[in-house]
DNA sequence: AGGATGATATCC
DNA sequence: GATATCATCCTC
């Protein structure tokens, strides 16, 4: 994929460098791009503070067929966004209270993406951020970065230059008991053996 | 184990 | 219009 060199940033702002992901990255295989996020550094900036994570836990929901994804049955007034192109958060509120936000996957009508269920504090991150609700709480997301484009300025993923090596551990997906047999599928993916880790 | 808390989907 | 459900989190 083109990572082209104005997407180094060394700036005043981040002290870390990186390279912003741009969109053929998320046009991909949704296990693919999945299993590619692990070690991925999510960027938000909320006012004058860049908040950043590293993506250690996600889950892969691939579109209408897969019984456990929200496009199972087709776009809807909340869904919208997950039919759209990749490379955009789709955020819902969950019981009342909770965000959760996930990437947008493969081409528009595709239905599919990826779910952060929890990332590990790099800079500007308080609290628990060990949960798809509380990574949300922890880096300022919330329905008003619905359907926001990730190839932007202030809201975006980025490799870090020296990316650790990860080992990726595959288990069913949390919470999706009512999904049939898409319940027992190994599409929740993490980095073995780090703290941040939802749950076992 | 159970409560919080509100949008959404799916029924009548 | 009513209601069951929910890709969760917290406290007991």
């Amino acid at each position: 994929m083109a990572t082209s060199r104005r997407n180094v940033r060394r700036d005043a702002l981040s002290h870390f460098s990186m390279i912003k992901l741009e969109r053929d990255f998320f046009d991909r295989d949704t296990c693919t791009v999945a299993r590619d996020l692990l070690g991925k550094w999510l960027v938000h900036h909320v006012n004058d503070e860049e908040r950043v994570g590293r993506i250690v836990e996600v889950e892969a929901y691939l579109g209408p067929g897969d019984l456990a994804a929200h496009s199972a049955r087709g776009p809807t007034p909340r869904t919208r966004a997950m039919f759209g192109p990749p490379g955009h958060a789709y955020i819902y509120l969950i019981y009342g209270m909770h965000h959760c936000m996930n990437i947008v996957t493969e081409g528009v009508g595709s239905g599919t993406g990826v779910l952060l269920r929890a990332i590990e504090p790099i800079r500007n991150v308080a609290g628990n951020t060990r949960g798809p609700g509380l990574l949300t709480r922890a880096m300022g997301l919330n329905l008003t970065h619905y359907g926001h484009d990730l190839c932007s300025e202030n809201f975006y993923v980025a490799q870090p230059e020296k990316p650790e090596p990860v080992t990726v551990v595959e288990r069913p997906r949390v919470g999706v008991h009512y999904a049939g047999d898409w319940a027992d599928k190994p599409l929740r993916f993490y980095i073995k053996d780090n703290p941040y880790i939802s749950k076992k």
